[in-house]
RNA sequence: GGCCUCAUCGUCUAGCGGCAGGACGCUGGUCUCUCGAACCGGAAGCCGGAGUUCGAAUCUCCGUGAGGCUACCA
């Protein structure tokens, strides 16, 4: 079936997780494939040795799973081009750059006469924290480097056309030093490890990848891959480059500070589907105001000439305070819990929140316990005592009110413990006014002399009650609801009634009797 | 400093020379049961200045602001 040439990848740094912007840039290229049923591959960019964790690969492929984005070729089932790590291809960048030495367009040396950095350009760094010890020490390795020759063929401008941006183009004198000699670049390091830029080229060749989507960050780095590209003697790619996403702040995400991990959202009860819709509409829009729209209807009205070339703001809704500093790169269990509440507080009356409800409802009552069932287990109830219908029947109560799973397990607690003590609002303003008490336990003798419980049955009690004494629903529905949940909100009244069952309703009126009669 | 890119309600966006529209949030209201639910209203925006044009959010130029890259980081 699939005979498109069209084969593009996601090419992520195993730096420790997989963020919101990645899923965004990796979205885009499988929405592409899947379009047009190209390949998606997915290809690790380990060769940054220091930063790399041991466990990156599997968190990211973890990510990937999660968000419900498979791949055609990868670390794990490997493809035609394997292998899909960076770090195991080594010696092709090598072969491929003595080629190019043999060919004259790369030369062996020592370049420390840009010397180094001009002091406000090192000031300038460190201020943005992006000055980094090593790699100014790496610039100062005695040994010699491998240089790509800049071949600016006479042109006044490097151009090329994104697919995304129309024509980008570069003057030429950004490659020309003062005295005309143009401005080479390293593509293999002193200690023989190629550099991004190099070994991201040999393996879009290698991988004969059509399309190279990415964040609109490598715009720069594209104009020096062409030089190698050309060099090399190789078909250039189309490019895309996506816009940015931003933080609160307009910057770009920082994976230490921002709260960006997927897990992080995974763990605040956001369905993939949700997250994956959301970030589909950062930068990108069908045209005619459709917001929540299915993955395959994505899939079909994709195109690079609706993406915008404005960067999006990742926002979330109101700004707190964070409670630790660390964005989400914890190991602590404990921290990572206060990030997940502070984040679900944060996540209150945003758009991926609304988002989320959308999908949570339109969820059959199976899939939903599914889906719920880690967020009911974490909370502590016992899902043993309880059978699969009365489970469904309780999340499927809730299951309109709430947009996350982490809300609705928190929303489902009075159908698991009785409440412990009423709230003393509630009952001010609810057992104590409009003979409130007296009325509770009338219906509750009423409840305990009915013969069917259920919830027409109940709904019919309820109602019949509050007619025969001409008084408005919520006047006898509140007490009652204040009695079994100990605050003024739940379900609507008898299906709570019912789910909660007759011999456990009775006796939190009871209790509830009790308790208000001493406040 | 240099180069590149971007600029529509608070946020996500539609707009391709002809009345600035949608969504989230906010806000007001409705609902003989509550609610962060549902339903119905409202406020809220073209970064600034010139130019082209009968007509500019849209085209051009100049500012301003923001972001990216700029070292052997990816």
């Amino acid at each position: 079936m699939s005979n498109s040439s069209v084969r593009v990848r996601f090419a992520p740094s195993p730096t420790g997780y997989l963020h919101v912007g990645g899923v965004r840039t990796a979205l885009f290229n499988w929405l592409y494939a899947r379009k047009t049923q190209g390949k998606f591959i997915l290809r690790i960019e380990d060769t940054d040795i220091q930063r790399n964790k041991e466990e990156g690969t599997q968190i990211i492929m973890d990510g990937m799973k999660w968000s419900g984005m498979n791949w055609d070729e990868g670390p794990d089932i490997g493809g035609p081009y394997a292998p899909y790590y960076q770090s195991q291809r080594m010696d092709r960048y090598k072969q491929v750059a003595a080629e190019l030495e043999k060919s004259g367009k790369a030369y062996w040396a020592k370049k420390d006469a840009g010397g180094p950095l001009p002091d406000w350009k090192i000031e300038k760094l460190k201020k943005q924290g992006k000055w980094d010890d090593e790699k100014a020490q790496a610039a100062q390795d005695p040994n010699p480097a491998l240089y790509l020759k800049v071949n600016l063929k006479e042109r006044k401008e490097i151009t090329f056309h994104d697919a995304v941006k129309g024509d980008l183009s570069k003057p030429a004198e950004t490659y020309q030093e003062e005295d005309g000699s143009t401005r080479d670049f390293v593509i293999l390091r002193s200690n023989g490890m190629p550099v991004y830029n190099f070994a991201c080229v040999v393996d879009d060749v290698d991988m004969k990848i059509s399309h190279v989507i990415r964040g609109d960050d490598h715009v720069e780095n594209t104009f020096r891959q062409i030089f190698i590209y050309e060099a090399w003697d190789q078909k250039i790619p189309v490019f895309a480059h996506l816009p940015m996403i931003f933080n609160e702040e307009g910057k770009k995400i920082s994976k230490r500070r921002d709260p960006v991990a997927i897990t992080l959202y995974q763990a605040c009860g956001i369905l993939p589907e949700a997250l994956i819709n959301f970030e589909a509409l950062l930068g990108w829009s069908p045209g005619d105001g459709r917001e929540i729209m299915p993955l395959d209807e994505i899939i079909r009205e994709f195109s690079f000439e609706r993406i915008k070339s404005a960067a999006a703001q990742f926002t979330l809704s109101r700004k707190r305070p964070p409670p630790v500093s660390a964005g989400g790169a914890t190991t602590d269990p404990e921290v990572e819990s206060q990030i997940v509440e502070w984040l679900s507080e944060c996540m209150v009356g945003s758009k991926l929140e609304w988002i989320n409800g959308e999908y949570l409802k339109k969820l059959s009552r199976e899939e939903l316990l599914k889906r719920a069932t880690p967020f009911l287990q974490k909370k502590d109830y016992d899902l043993t005592q309880h059978s699969r219908g009365w489970l469904m029947d309780v999340i499927g109560m809730e299951q309109e009110r709430s947009k996350t799973l982490k809300q609705l397990a928190e929303n489902v607690a009075l159908f698991f413990k009785a409440p412990e003590a009423l709230d003393p609002k509630a009952v001010e303003k609810v057992l104590k006014k409009n003979d409130g008490l007296a009325l509770l336990k009338e219906v509750r003798d009423q409840l305990a002399k009915i013969e069917e419980w259920s919830g027409p049955a109940l709904d019919g009690l309820v109602k019949g009650f509050a007619e025969q004494r001409q008084l408005k629903l919520g006047i006898i529905a509140q007490p009652i609801r204040v009695a079994l949940s100990g605050t003024t909100v739940s379900p609507p009244i008898h299906d709570t009634l019912h789910v909660l069952g007759q011999q456990e309703s009775l006796r939190r009126i009871d209790k509830a009797l009790e308790l208000a009669g001493k406040m």
